[in-house]
DNA sequence: ATGAAAGCGCTAACAG
DNA sequence: CTGTTAGCGCTTTCAT
C-alpha cells in the first residue's frame, strides 16, 4: 500500500470546487455558510478522508489544545496513578498531553524538558516531580524564562506559585493520633526518605503528635519506601526496643512488611503491635489483617491540578491574571484492624 | 510580566544581523556557516532565549517526533506500570509522547483519538488497550486509514498486525503445573473477566495443564481482578468444595484475598491450601505468606513496545516495508511460600 | 559562506 | 455567502 502525502485542505477545496477559505469555515462550524455549500464540504470531506493539521492550526493559533507533563519515577505506582487522573481529566477538557520524563530526580535535566515543552507550544505545564533535595531550587531563578502557566503537584507551597498538595503533616497526625487513642506504651516510625519533602512532613507530623500527647518521638528508622526496606526497619525496631507496641509507617507497601516481620516473630496485631499505614492502596483492605492506613487520593489529585491548570489558561485568554494559590486538601484515615 | 509574543528566528536574525536561513543553519549544526558568524549567532540564541517551534518544523518535515499513546483504564496498575516503560524508553530515543485514554474500553470511541493523534503527525501508534469482547474488531476494516506504523500491545495475535504480547497461556500453565507438582486434591481456578482475551488465555493454561495431568479443570469462578472479588470468589469456592486445597488465582490482587480468607477460615497456607497469583508485583513479596506468582514484566513491555514502533518509523524512513510480526514473551514463575 | 524566494497547512482580515 | 491576500515560524531550493 502507498502512503500518499496526506490529504489538505486545498485536496478538499479542489475537490469540492470552492475555496480553502470556505473549507475551512465548513470545519470549523462557522454559520457563514450556504448549506447546499456545506453539505458538499463535508461529504468531500468524508470522502478523502482530510483530518486537518494539528501542527498548522497551533502554529496560526499561537496555542495548540496541548497540556505539558513531567513525571518522574515511572516505575512507582504514586506518580502513576496522578498521572491516570490527569489523563482523564485532560481528556475531559479537550486537552492532549505531552508527558515528558525527568530521568531521575535531579535538578540540571530541567532546562531541555521546558524547553521541549515550549518549543511544542504547550498550552501549561503541570509538575508532578516529588520534591527531592533541592530539586525545585531551579524554581527561584528560572520560572520567569516559562512563557506558560504552571501548576505545581506535591510541592511545598510556596509564595506565588499555584500548587496543589496532599497535607502529609496532618495526615501523619491523624495517624498517630489514631494510635495514641489505643494508649500504647511507644510508637514508633518508620519514615520514608527524609530527602523528600513529603517524608519529612510525615516525620513532622508523627513527632508533634507524640509531643503533643506528652510522649517523647524517640524511635524512627528511614525507609525509602519499598517493602523489603521496610522489612529491615521493622526487624531493626523490634530487635533493638522490644517494648515497641506501635509503628506509624510512612507508607503502605512498608507498613505491609511490618505485618510480614509480626507474624514471624508470632506477635498478635493489633493486640501486642497496632500499625498503621500510609497512602490507601486499595490493596491494604485486604492485607492480613487489614491495614489501617491514611488514604491520600492521588487519582483525584492529579484530575484536580489539570482543573486547576485549565483554569490558569483560560483566565490568560481572558487577559486578567489568575491568582495564584497554594492549595492543600487533607488525606483522611482509614481505620481498619491493625488497630481498633 | 508581560507576556510579549515569542522570540521568533526572526528575531534572532534582525539581532545578530543575518538573514533567517543562516540562524536555520546554526540552530540545526550546519557545517557550512563561517566560525564567526555561528559564534555570534549562538550567543544571540542564548541571549534571548530562543527555542525553535516544533511545530512550524513539524509542519515542514512532515513529522514530529512525538509517538501516540493510547492507554485505557488508567486507574488500573497494570496499564500504568506499562506506560511507565514506554515514557522512559521514548525518552531514551528522543520522542515525546502524546497520550490519548480511550473512556472506558468501547470500540466506539476510536475514530476520534485516532484522528487526534495523526492531525498532531504523530510518527507512530502505540495501542495498549487490553483486549476485550470484541473492541479490536475496528482493526479488521479501519486499519488501513491510518496512515502511520502501530504497534499493538497484549493482543492476540493477528496476521499482518505488528504486535507484542505476554504468553498468558504459557503463563497459567507454569502455574498449575508448578500447582501439580504438590500433588493436590484438586485445583481451583480463580478467573479475570472472561470478556478479556488475557483472562481466557490464563484460563484456557489452567484448563490444558489439568487435562495433561489426568485432572478434570472443574471448579473455577469469575472474578473481575479486584481484591473484593476475589475474596468472594474464594469464599464461594471454599464453601461449596471444601475439598479445593490449591487455588491459582488470575492476577495477585485476587490471590491476596485469598490468602485473607484462609486465615480467617484458620486454613494453612501452603499445607491445607496452596495458593498461586499472576502479576509478580513487587508486594506480593511480602503478603502473608509471601506469595508465589507468575511474574510478567509489564514495564519491559512498554519499552520493548516502544523499541519496536520506532523500528517500524525508522525502516519506513528508508523506504523498506519492515517485516510486521507478532512477538510473544514468556512470563516467568516465582515460586514463594504459599507453595513448596 | 550567505541570502532571497517559495512554501509546509491552515486561518484572519479584508474585500466583494 | 464566498474568494483573495497575507502570514504563523521554520526549512528548502536555488542563487550569489
Amino acid at each position: 500500500m502507498f502512503k500518499m502525502s496526506r490529504t489538505t485542505i486545498k485536496d478538499v477545496a479542489r475537490k469540492a470546487g470552492v475555496s480553502t477559505q470556505t473549507v475551512s469555515r465548513v470545519i470549523n462550524g462557522r454559520p457563514d455558510v450556504a448549506v447546499a455549500t456545506r453539505e458538499r464540504v463535508t461529504s468531500v470531506v468524508q470522502e478523502l478522508g482530510f483530518r486537518p493539521s494539528a501542527l498548522a492550526r497551533g502554529l496560526i493559533k499561537g496555542r495548540s489544545f496541548t497540556l505539558g507533563v513531567v513525571t518522574a519515577g515511572s516505575k512507582d505506582v504514586g506518580p502513576l496513578l496522578t498521572l491516570g487522573g490527569i489523563i482523564s481529566e485532560a481528556q475531559e477538557h479537550g486537552y492532549a498531553l505531552l508527558l515528558e520524563e525527568l530521568p531521575g530526580f535531579t535538578a540540571t535535566e530541567v532546562e531541555p524538558i521546558i524547553d521541549i515543552l515550549v518549543s511544542h507550544q504547550v498550552d501549561g505545564i503541570l509538575w508532578t516531580i516529588p520534591e527531592i533535595g533541592d530539586n525545585h531550587a531551579w524554581l527561584d531563578t528560572w520560572l520567569d524564562e516559562i512563557p506558560v502557566p504552571i501548576v505545581f503537584l506535591n510541592m511545598h507551597p510556596r509564595q506565588g506559585i499555584t500548587s496543589l498538595s496532599i497535607d502529609n503533616y496532618t495526615g501523619a497526625m491523624l495517624a498517630t493520633r489514631h494510635l495514641l487513642e489505643m494508649d500504647p506504651r511507644t510508637i514508633a516510625h518508620i519514615s520514608g526518605p527524609l530527602t523528600w519533602w513529603d517524608a519529612r512532613e510525615r516525620m513532622r507530623g508523627w513527632q508533634d503528635a507524640m509531643k503533643e500527647a506528652g510522649r517523647e518521638p524517640d524511635f524512627s528508622v528511614e525507609g525509602n519506601w519499598s517493602s523489603s526496606s521496610g522489612e529491615e526497619a521493622a526487624s531493626q525496631l523490634l530487635d533493638s526496643h522490644p517494648e515497641i507496641d506501635a509503628i506509624f509507617a510512612a507508607n503502605d507497601q512498608m507498613a505491609l512488611s511490618v505485618l510480614l516481620v509480626a507474624h514471624r516473630r508470632k506477635i498478635c496485631i493489633p493486640e501486642e503491635l497496632a500499625v498503621v499505614g500510609y497512602d490507601g492502596l486499595a490493596e491494604s483492605a485486604y492485607y492480613f489483617p487489614p491495614l489501617t492506613t491514611v488514604h491520600q487520593d492521588l487519582y483525584t489529585l492529579g484530575s484536580h491540578g489539570v482543573r486547576m491548570l485549565v483554569g490558569l489558561i483560560e483566565a490568560e485568554r481572558q487577559e486578567w491574571t489568575a491568582p495564584l494559590q497554594a492549595t492543600v486538601v487533607s488525606p483522611k484515615l482509614i481505620p481498619r484492624s491493625t488497630t481498633w
